[in-house]
DNA sequence: TCATTATATAAGCAAATTTTAATACAATTA
DNA sequence: TAATTGTATTAAAATTTGCTTATATAATGA
């Protein structure tokens, strides 16, 4: 329960979930995301520290770059969840855990 | 884009996220929910209005009860935005909004 | 080593959230 | 009508969030 709230908290964000949406399109550095967003760097070293907390992106460092993208095998597992509580039908069944 | 942040923002609330799971069981009164939820009942009032301002929950006024339940209708539309958010492949290719 | 570049962290502050206490509103019943 | 019950709203306090500035860390190159 506590990691689902933490996924939805770090993407209730619009610059957040900006940044979400660039990377899904491709691997970017901080400064590439700065260029694009409107606050300042330390500002988006923060949100991206906290869209890796919450298992949505990945980084790797390369010289002194470090490239930001979807973490795309957590992704999938965050998918499920999503899927199981917005089930088709009776939406869910089980526990919220 | 602007619809899908009060999304995630309604369920980044751990409370909220709670009161969602329960209402995705069964419908409850407000009442139902404070005797669950360790907060007041104006809490629980105030979160229930933000769960419905998303859309995720509906209210229905019977006697002086007001019986709450997922907004099973809006909840296909929500689903379909996320699950083209979180699709299986690329994620995502389209724009933002 | 020193300067430079990219990013992260820390501190401080304003704005937004969440909560509680008090009150208002609405529906029912005596 | 007055009392009661369930819910909503308001106001104010406490907490959290997101931003900026300043500084620290890390990697590179002169």
């Amino acid at each position: 329960m506590e990691d689902l709230a933490r996924v939805f908290k770090a993407l209730s964000d619009e610059t957040r979930l900006k940044i979400f949406f660039l990377l899904s399109r491709r691997t970017l550095c901080v400064n590439a995301l700065v260029c694009q967003l409107e606050v300042s760097q330390p500002a988006v070293s923060q949100h991206l520290k906290i869209l890796k907390e919450a298992g949505l992106v990945k980084a790797e460092k390369r010289g002194y770059w470090v490239h930001y993208s979807v973490n795309r095998d957590n992704l999938g597992r965050i998918r499920k969840r999503l899927l199981n509580i917005f089930e088709e039908k009776g939406i869910r069944s089980g526990n919220a855990e």
